[in-house]
RNA sequence: GCGCUGGUAGCUCAGCUGGAUAGAGCAACAGGCUACGAACCUGUAGGUCCGGGGUUCGAAUCCCUGCCAGCGCGCCA
């Protein structure tokens, strides 16, 4: 970053100074190849373009201006306008006294500008635990938000409990029956309903509370379990995300929402707006008004209100808390609701552009090559907690978060179970264990680091495999912001395992405390702890640990 | 039928707000520990970026169209 950003403000100078502006599309770029130098601008290319001049011409002055900078060892023409631009090694070398200044922040950036975002993610249905497809949106959703919040953004995080309509009414209907049949009645189960083991032990903790329970007439029976089950459940989704280290700040409950007379608020607000009308005894939404195929319905003949309804009323109190912007993490089963929502935004006044969803694909989960189904109402699903017991948080957070999240995701128990290859987080982690490594056993020879602001030092760091490394430091900053602001924590990722593949090139290419040299091995101990340094701050907005040693 | 998402190396995927010669890991092949951690490194091989049009100095990226795959189209949540 640091590098795009001087040679931005190099460009500008002399363009400045011949009168010219800075061209609207103008594009630094990191070099893909080492003959393409460090950076490569195309600002001749198109400021020839607009301005009608040559742009070799404008190359050439370009060219011979910068090669006047101190920062630049070479700028040499490359095609027609581009220029290929090399900066010294004392550029390069200066990162490094930036790591070491502020470890803590290095990297962080001001893109997010303090604007209040609010990230809304997991908000499972509290009918049965988290499955392994809640726990890939917990991860990305909690990655999102290190990384909104590295990256300036004031983020608060949210779970939504919908703990009103029919779903949570069937819960309790099932904790029933089984409490019923636990304690010798006949029972008949419905068609639809929770079949898991944690049904049956929920209704026998509850029988054992209170063994007259069974005798209770149906209706008081069911609310009773409802309450009862929904709270054992929630306590127990609580637990399964602060094992895998996510937080919500907030948890909101719909019934409350209800209860609070937002629904009703908002509905006036459709109302007055005109996108409400009457028809077959039912409350409808004209979001046919905003492009969606059909309008659709709020509060249904018989009086209750859809789960549509209620989400209008909830979208419209995040807004009126004072978010700049909202962040919404969803299965992408639930795409099609998008257009709804957004039609519901636009039509409560508010502005869809401030409005995100990320849509997290289903994880296939496999064990062995296996397929494993899932479904909760069945009963059969692996457990988040089970998952987290049988490959950890590390592990399973990487796995999640190396991809983007629109896509298909096959989860392989055995494979993510592995320290092998195909499981890239220890190869991350392994660089950082490898760093901690040297450190300590410098100080056990009695080698000690150079203090932290010593430019001089770094002098001496001028290998190739030291500028790369350098060279990727100084990336991190682009990275996260690139990252905040495509909502794309799978970027942090796949950058971690580039820094690491030119840590492990480096160290397998040159001594540090065999050095030779005392000054050296110095400077050397002082790079390797800048790298790590960078490592575990891009480790953390994975939410991924950074261990000392493995 | 309409809509959303995807189609990139043998496999799993990055890259997609247009930039130069399209990348990584795994698998394959050939090498490297008497050196700070070999959970590592070096090298080789591997491509019609699904097909076809278009936009322009330039397209994996944007537009149109066709094919394939997954998902969604309730007065369910």
């Amino acid at each position: 970053m640091r590098a795009k950003t001087h040679l931005t403000v190099l460009l500008q100078r002399h363009l400045a100074a011949m009168n010219l502006p800075w061209p609207a599309k103008a594009a630094i770029e990191a070099p893909r190849e080492k003959s393409f130098g460090d950076l490569a601008a195309n600002v001749a290319l198109l400021l020839g373009k607009e301005a009608g001049k040559s742009p070799r011409d404008l190359a050439e002055v370009l060219a011979l201006s910068l090669r006047n900078d101190r920062a630049v060892s070479s700028a040499t023409i490359a095609g027609p306008g581009f220029i290929n631009v090399t900066f010294s090694p004392a550029f390069w070398q200066e990162t490094i006294g930036q790591v070491e200044e502020a470890p803590e922040t290095f990297g962080s950036s001001h893109v997010g500008s303090g604007k209040k975002v609010q990230v809304e993610y997991v908000s499972a249905n509290p009918t049965g635990p988290l499955h392994i497809g809640h726990g890939r949106g917990a991860a990305v959703g909690d990655s999102l938000v290190r990384l909104l919040r590295f990256a300036g953004y004031t983020v608060r995080t949210e779970y939504y409990i919908n703990d009103a309509g029919r779903q949570m009414r069937l819960l309790g209907l099932s904790v029933w029956l089984r409490v019923r049949e636990l304690a010798g009645q006949n029972v008949a189960w419905p068609e639809d309903w929770y079949r898991g083991e944690y049904i049956i032990d929920i209704a026998k903790k509850m029988l054992a509370e209170d063994p007259a329970l069974a005798a209770l007439p149906d209706e008081q029976g069911v609310d009773r379990c409802f309450e009862h089950a929904m709270q054992s459940i929630l306590d127990g989704i609580k637990k399964d995300l602060a094992d895998f280290r996510v937080e919500h700040e907030v948890w909101f409950s719909e019934r409350g929402l209800v209860a609070g007379g937002a629904v009703e608020k908002a509905f006036e607000r459709l109302h007055a707006a005109g996108y409400s009308y009457e028809r077959d005894g039912a409350l409808w939404f004209r979001t046919t008004a905003f492009g969606d195929d059909k309008d659709r319905v709020l509060r249904k003949s018989d009086g209750s209100l859809t789960y549509f309804a209620s989400d209008i009323a909830y979208h419209n109190d995040k807004f009126n808390r004072g978010f700049d912007h909202l962040v919404d993490i969803w299965g992408a089963d639930h795409h099609g609701y998008v257009p709804r929502m957004r039609a519901a935004i636009a039509a409560l006044g508010k502005d869809p552009q401030q409005f995100d969803v990320i849509l997290v694909q289903l994880v296939n989960l496999l064990k062995g090559g296996e397929q494993i189904a899932m479904s909760t109402r069945a009963g059969q699903f692996e457990t988040l907690a089970d998952v987290m017991t049988e490959v950890g948080a590390d592990a399973s957070r990487f796995m999640f978060l190396s991809r983007k999240s629109d896509s298909h995701l096959d989860f392989d128990l055995e494979l993510v179970k592995q320290r092998s290859l195909d499981n890239p987080v220890y190869y991350v982690q392994y660089a950082h264990a490898r760093i901690c490594a040297v450190l300590r056993k410098a100080g056990e020879r009695g080698v000690f680091l150079p203090p932290r602001t010593d430019e001089s030092s770094w002098a001496l760091l001028a290998q190739d495999a030291e500028l790369k490394l350098m060279r990727q430091m100084d990336r991190f900053e682009d990275v996260v912001e690139s990252a905040a602001l495509n909502l794309a924590p799978h970027h942090i990722s796949h950058y971690l395992m580039e820094t690491a593949g030119e840590l492990h090139s480096y160290y397998a290419a040159h001594q540090v405390l065999g050095a030779g040299d005392d000054a050296l091995t110095r400077a050397r101990l002082g790079l390797l702890r800048s790298a790590g340094t960078v490592i575990a701050r891009g480790l953390s907005l994975l939410g991924v640990t950074a261990p000392d040693s493995m």
